[in-house]
DNA sequence: TCGTATATTCAGTATATATTGAACTGTAAG
DNA sequence: CTTACAGTTCAATATATACTGAATATACGA
C-alpha cells in the first residue's frame, strides 16, 4: 500500500459522506458506502463499522437498512458466524440507475398531473408543463436504454473476470 | 379552465415543493418552479410570488437566485416596468441535464481519487472503486450523448413552433 | 439630487432530520 | 432454561438549514 493509512482512508470516506449529503441522503450512509468501498476484507460487521466510523450502532443499523433498501448493500452471513456481515452489492449501480429513473418518472407524472389539472379550457397555458413532461419522458426512455446497455456491458465483463 | 381554482393550483405547486425537497433543494425553490410552471402570465414579479405563495420576500429573493444559478429561471425585465419579472427558462432542461452530469462527474472523480489513494501496492483492493469509476464514466459519456440528442430534438421542434 | 419602490443581506428563529443512549427483541451458545 | 450478544426501535438531543423581519443597498423616476 503506497500511502493509505487509516487516517487518510477515513478522510476519504468522509468525502463520500459529503457526496451523499448533497444527494439528500444521510452523511453516515455515505460513510458506510465509502468504507465498504475501500475496506479489507470487503465484508464488515456492524461492530466493525461502529468502531472504524465512530458512530453509534443505532445509526449504523438505520443507515445499513437504508442502504439495503436502496439496493446498494447486502447482508452476507458467514456460515458459523454469530453476527451478520455487510458488503457492497455487485449490482449496486443498476439499483442507482433504477433510483434515478424512478425520480425521473415521478417528475414526468407530476408534470402530467399538472396538465390534467389545467384542463383543456385554456389552450397554450399548459405548454410549459408539456415541455417538462416531454423532457422527462425523453429522459425516462433513454435512461432505460442506458440501463440495458450497462447490463449488457456488465454481462460481457463478467465472462472475462 | 376546467377545474383549476387557485386552491387546487397551490396544492399542486406544493407537490413540486416536495419534489425539490427530495432532490435536496429548498421546498420554496420548488414552489417557485411549480408556480412559474402554471401561472398566467408566465412572467411574475417577486411581489406576485410573495403574495401567492405566502412566503417572505427574503425567501423569494434567495430562492429565485438559487433557481437562476441552476439555470432554471431567468429575469425578464419588461421595458418601462419598475420591478423585474421572472419566468422559466426555455432551456431549463439543458441546465438540469448539466447539473446531473456534473454530479456524475463528481462521483467519477471521487472514485478515481480513492483508487489513487489505495495505490498500487495492494492489487485487487481497488476493484470496487474501479467498478464505481467505470460506472460513472459510462454514465457521464452517455449523458453527454443524451444531452446532445435532446438539443437536436429541441432544435427541430423550434422550427415547427 | 432627492425620494421612492424594489431587491438583497444578515442575524435570529423555527423547523426538520440525523444521531444518540437506552430499552427491548430475538437468537444462538452453554 | 439461562445467559450473552447482535440487532432494532424509540424518545430525547444535537445539528444543520430554510425562513423570517429588519436593516441595508440599489436603481429608477420626479
Amino acid at each position: 500500500m503506497v500511502s493509505s493509512d487509516l487516517q487518510e482512508l477515513l478522510h476519504y470516506v468522509e468525502e463520500w459522506g459529503f457526496f451523499f449529503d448533497r444527494w439528500g441522503l444521510p452523511r453516515t450512509a455515505g460513510r458506510v458506502w465509502g468504507w465498504l468501498s475501500v475496506c479489507e476484507p470487503p465484508e464488515q460487521s456492524a461492530q466493525d463499522l461502529v468502531e472504524v466510523l465512530q458512530v453509534s450502532k443505532a445509526s449504523i443499523s438505520t443507515n445499513i437498512r437504508l442502504l439495503e433498501g436502496l439496493g446498494l448493500v447486502e447482508r452476507a452471513s458467514k456460515p458459523g458466524a454469530r453476527q451478520g456481515y455487510y458488503r457492497l452489492r455487485a449490482d449496486a449501480f443498476e439499483s442507482i440507475m433504477r433510483q434515478r429513473i424512478g425520480g425521473v418518472t415521478q417528475a414526468r407524472v407530476l408534470a402530467q398531473r399538472g396538465i390534467d389539472l389545467l384542463g383543456s379550457g385554456d389552450p397554450g397555458r399548459a405548454k410549459r408543463l408539456e415541455a417538462t413532461r416531454d423532457f422527462y419522458a425523453f429522459l425516462e426512455r433513454e435512461m432505460e436504454v442506458l440501463l440495458e446497455h450497462w447490463r449488457e456491458r456488465r454481462g460481457r465483463e463478467e465472462l472475462v473476470d
